[in-house]
DNA sequence: GCAAGAAGCTTGCATCTGCAAGTGATTCGG
DNA sequence: CCGAATCACTTGCAGATGCAAGCTTCTTGC
């Protein structure tokens, strides 16, 4: 049993590294955004008001909270998201989905769904897609910001 | 259809930083080896002779061959692997697992088990875990260097 | 109220990583 | 044979990331 776990675990980190390698090399080349990038694009695009804190949007992304600082950044720069002061709280900082945020992200979605079908393209029948994704949605569902 | 290979790829890839932000955690401190470097180790455990080529390594582990060189270094200075340069072509610089890299190996294993055991307990039947294995492996059975 | 502690964020430092260029070795076409 | 192309590897540089320390702003206990 514990042999099983260890061999999903295995198998589970490698498709996903197989996966993240596919998808780096067409993908930041395509919209400026690396990867990780859209992924907290997404993140603030599920949240009450398009916007999370530093603090929540690590937990969420399993990263540091220095990293969200630093990936934040660039990010304003270009404009896809924007800065906001809570009035109550100053320690936060609100991070914000602006615009021209929201209308990047679709467009790089539109790329990761088009990665994402050569994944599994053919081999695959909508049934077992489905059952794969309802599994891995056992692992994520529990911890906080599931983006599915 | 192309939505379901979109949330599928999401869970994948949320699920496996989730599980890796985990192990990263109580793992490095413990036997001084980070993740990548247990898989590397790992790699070279399945291979003829225990023993591959950097670049050989680069493609297995989807990273890059300048890695591998980086990675290398310090797992020979602590006596986990060691150099071993093909006679006939000398450009080839194996890379080889060790008596002692080997032992470490098995005690790292026992620690990924371990905690591979923690992301499944309880909640996973043989059955559902059985499934996903089997759904992760028609994704790494492909690729050069599976390691189930 | 006020001091002590906690929380959110940023920054310095060290590490990891990839890309592009460089080096040495081998193979191939003529 | 010999020059050109290819291959395996390394190295310089830049970007990404985590940890620990520090700053500012709440919150709590008294």
């Amino acid at each position: 049993m514990e042999d099983l776990c260890l061999k999903t675990t295995l198998r589970l980190l490698q498709s996903a590294d197989q996966i993240r390698a596919r998808l780096s090399g067409d993908f930041s080349s395509v919209h400026g955004l690396s990867v990780n990038e859209v992924f907290l694009l997404m993140h603030l695009e599920r949240a009450p008001l398009h916007r999370l804190s530093r603090i929540e949007l690590a937990r969420r992304m399993h990263i540091s909270a220095s990293t969200i600082t630093r990936m934040a950044a660039p990010l304003e720069k270009i404009g896809v998201v924007s800065r906001q002061v809570d009035s109550r709280d100053a320690r936060l900082a609100f991070v914000v989905l602006t615009e021209v945020g929201l209308e990047k992200l679709g467009e790089a979605r539109a790329t990761f769904a088009k990665q994402s079908g050569y994944v599994f393209r053919d081999r695959w029948t909508e049934g077992e897609l489905e059952q794969l994704s309802d599994l891995l949605h056992r692992l994520t569902a529990d911890a906080p910001g599931d983006l599915t």
